[in-house]
DNA sequence: CATGAATGAGATTTCATTCAT
DNA sequence: CATGAATGAAATCTCATTCAT
């Protein structure tokens, strides 16, 4: 959630706009400069390149979906309230910030091994979770068969509704993070 | 599997191993005659442009994938052996053609519309062994959810073994298919 | 030798050191402004536009080398001694002010034309020299000839030193003039 | 010399028209397809950069100047002979290759640094004289030394007679080799 | 005087596609 | 069928200069 949008915020919002619905290598900086309407030589006074943008972008979507999880962690009380915390802050973030989701999934897609040059990502809250519960014994599978299960389902589940296979429903989210604790601990 | 490697195959298969490595846009023609070993000018006897190999992929790649799920569907004489022989026969696919998988997936996420103009698709199998589990009150979800969490979880399961973050074990296609049922089916 | 440093003058030695560094359309306004700590737009109350800042300095060079060629030219009291002298002038000046007669020379090389327009030229002390000498009897080959020498192989002698080829050595800048002098005497 | 026009070369030679005119980064890709009547698009089927063509001439360049050279070296029968061959192929060359003399000259001023990247350079054929007159006890200053006196010479008589200053006059290369030859000796 | 964002023209480079041979 | 040179449009990036504050 950008302040008072500078340009350069407003460059972010339109290069994600643009990144998650065209694709990046799609997206011209001629594109992002005529949806923030200036001309392609202003963007260069905020970043040196469009892979600055694009990395910059990856960094801040994916922070925001850590702090959004993160926060769901603590507020739960115990294994399985965290879990089902989790599980509706990540659904939440998806539906509420689509754009953001699909760039950070896009961005896993293509530049799979940059990843891990960045400290938060999100799926460390999920295997934090995912690993309490193993510990407790209430989840007996491989934690990465786990984290399949998990967010696999969660992001298809995103996908089906964006692409209007499903309709989105009031409840939506507890209603599939309950049924993701009960397929997890029921193996 | 081509046949005797006419100069039409090879550009295919050149042009999947670079679209699945590297991504369609930022495969050019000549990355794509260089991998074959001819020029730029012999691609267009063969292709009337880039966008035709592209479609042509992909309706190559989705019909395989359609056969392999469809042989293994026939193979079993009830649900549960049908659910079990479509999921290892969905993972065993992805894991001997993870280029062919990639590019399915990928295509499904940049050209979304253009994948209903075909007619056989892969999740159609899926769905139909899904509605028989849910007809049989097997499985008690919504066929969407279920659709979710399988889809979901096998192509992340994929990408899990692709990244080396999970190393891929013998008989793990059977281990995950059980998982995928005893989730299914407890809910 | 600025002053006080006025902005003005701050950008002009700025100016003279990149210049001389990376090349005059090698060097951005945004190099000049970085480098005297003040913004581009600031270099506009100063200057109307660069090639103003690449004249300006030309002038300013040129004059400070006629000045110091000039000076020694004076103290001399034969043509022997004056020639001795405008020659180790000549060097001296560029080993110490080595920007500058860089710049010089690399402005005679690209803008060869404009330079007529200045009045004062240190090649014009230099010529005078010479024709003395030649007036005299000393040197007998054509003004051009000699002055070829003489400029040529103190612009040399500047170059080996500044790549390094040759240390310059305490009384170099005698022992060149000397060598010039019994040189061209001999011809 | 260039034997058939092929693009390749007539690229080369159009840049170094270009380069030598105007100078490097005054020149654009564009200025070069249009001396050539190709579009800049085309050029790069040939140079995968402006900075491929400007090596690849400063080796071209040099190598012909070596050769030039080397030849008249070559046909000296003693030590005065070679030098006085030497330094009239080295006049003789600059005149008759006007632009490859200057973009050699203007390539070290600019790429000081990356000219002993090249393995045959024309001042080494140069050295060769110089030091066997030196080891013969003919020229007793520094070999430095005398190799300033001797290119600066040459490079400022060819600048003097291309700008207009000196005209060019038969037997001036025979001239000018024996007042360097007598004012070397003579030290 | 100075800032710093923005412009606009132009530079280099890329690439799908065409075409003469 | 194939080559490889060429096109032409477009993409990324650069930079002198302007301008509101």
């Amino acid at each position: 959630m950008p302040r008072r949008s500078s340009t350069r915020t407003r460059i972010l919002d339109a290069s994600l706009k643009l990144f998650s619905e065209k694709g990046i290598k799609e997206t011209t900086m001629r594109d992002i400069a005529s949806e923030v309407g200036i001309t392609e030589g202003a963007i260069y006074r905020h970043f040196t390149s469009k892979d600055q943008i694009v990395r910059t972008l990856f960094a801040y979507c994916s922070e925001q979906f850590y702090q959004v999880l993160s926060e769901a962690y603590e507020k739960g009380e115990n294994v399985r309230q965290r879990f089902l915390l989790v599980a509706q802050a990540f659904l939440r973030f998806s539906f509420n910030n689509p754009e953001a989701f699909r760039y950070i999934n896009l961005f896993h897609y293509f530049r799979g091994e940059e990843v891990t040059e960045y400290t938060h990502l999100p799926k460390d809250i999920v295997l934090k979770v995912l690993d309490e519960a193993i510990g407790e014994g209430l989840i007996k599978v491989r934690r990465e068969y786990a984290l399949a299960v998990f967010v696999g389902t969660l992001e298809r589940i995103f996908l089906l509704v964006v692409s209007g296979i499903i309709e989105k429903e009031e409840g939506m989210e507890e209603e599939i993070s309950q049924l993701l604790w009960r397929a997890l601990t029921s193996l």
